[in-house]
DNA sequence: GCAAAAGTGTTTCTCATACACCCATGT
DNA sequence: ACATGGGTGTATGAGAAACACTTTTGC
């Protein structure tokens, strides 16, 4: 499940899965990006292999948010012929295990192989295929958890942000909106978020400061917080 | 994964398991408790079933923490010896699905047929089979991380509890000490904690006031924190 | 000069933290 | 009477929340 940000929304990475039910007759269904294993490989390296093929980036954040196997999770008549096509036993179960990746999508060129792939916003992504709306909305709870107490927005974003893009970012994960000044203040004491000399360029307003964010100095500030809930 | 509290120190639930190498030769190892799957079962059923032919208990509060499918997890002699022990081709890899379950350990008793199981203290676990303590370390975390920020320490304890069991039981999981006063006037705070006309008796000293922890109060009054970092 | 977004300070209230003594019971 | 844990209040400081105007740029 690929999440990507494009300054405005966050967005669900989709692809189009094409079924030939005879010569005449053709379906389609949205789902979310994957591929099977290989024999040898790691489950984190063949998301990490799977995102490669399609966006070629090295090097994304990657992170295991579930599993799900289910053994009706792939029995309703569609997906059995979807199994069936790609020559999968319909009556062997697909244990799936999700990671999430996150990463500007401004950035990225879709390339995968000529298959149909676009970025969706997660607010509008309809009835996917398989069990994907399910799988889609547990990969964004687990975001959200994780966003929630750790540093980890900055993935979603060009390495050099303005603070309106990070508080843009997180208003809209969280479905909410904050306050300007008290979310700079709150920023402010977050010393890993490294003010620049630099200035946006070319902006038809006054010019926002650029700030980078430095896990180095996250990881030797970070303090472990007890705001606890009996 | 099984997780007890004993009013005194959080436990892992470990089996132990023999292998005979040969008529004259055999070895022991202590392993995390677990089962495979069968065919037609979802994971969070097989999870309770094992739980249950180990505990007799229904209803325990269970959880996904992560899953585990390196191809080399099982590759030492040892484990290899052990797959074809039991009748697994130690060429194909096993992929484990990890829940935690919590459970007020005073309460069980064990019972998996004829099988050698005991609670160790979590800080205690020495060297396990398998990859069981990398496995611990995660569920541990999950457990600690999830315990952050939702309530359910409560599963631990017994349905009646104290003020300072509960003290306790976060002091251990987190590894800290909390100063009385201002604990409890945070747990003031929950309303879903709930006191009960009722004290402890025949201890000796002061009998303290007793506790439920009410679900249905945290459902209703939960407040989407955003406490988030950035 | 105007449109557009950047940037900034103060007040109020809640909560985290630090800290020390008396109380009710069993033996 | 004594040992044991139960139970309570206050002062200080940090941060959350609410709120409006000036600044800098491109056109």
């Amino acid at each position: 499940m690929v999440f990507g940000y494009d300054e405005m929304r966050l967005n669900a990475l989709l692809v189009k899965r094409t079924l030939n039910h005879s010569v005449t007759s053709t379906s389609t269904v949205w789902t979310l990006t994957g591929n099977h294993i290989y024999q040898e490989e790691p489950l984190e390296e063949a998301a990490a292999r799977v995102l490669r093929d399609l966006t070629g980036l090295e090097d994304v954040y990657l992170e295991q948010f579930g599993s799900f196997a289910d053994p009706a999770r792939l029995k309703n008549p569609k997906d059995q012929e979807w199994l069936r096509s790609i020559n999968h036993d319909p009556e062997r179960r697909v244990i799936t295990v999700g990671y999430f990746a996150l990463l500007d999508s401004t950035k990225v060129t879709l390339q995968w192989r000529g298959r149909d792939v676009e970025w969706k916003p997660v607010r509008e992504v309809g009835d996917l295929g398989f069990d994907h709306n399910h799988i889609l909305d547990q990969a964004l709870e687990a975001l959200r958890n994780k966003m929630r107490h750790e540093p980890i927005g900055f993935e979603l974003l060009p390495e050099k942000f303005t603070l309106t893009q990070l508080q843009n970012l997180y208003e809209q994960i969280f479905d909410t909106q904050f306050d300007k000044r008290n979310f700079r203040k709150k920023v402010a004491r977050m010393k890993y978020v490294i003010p620049l000399d630099e200035k946006q360029v070319g902006v038809p307003h006054k010019p926002a400061q650029l700030f980078v964010f430095s896990r180095e100095v996250y990881e030797k500030t970070r303090t472990e917080l007890f705001d606890f809930i009996v």
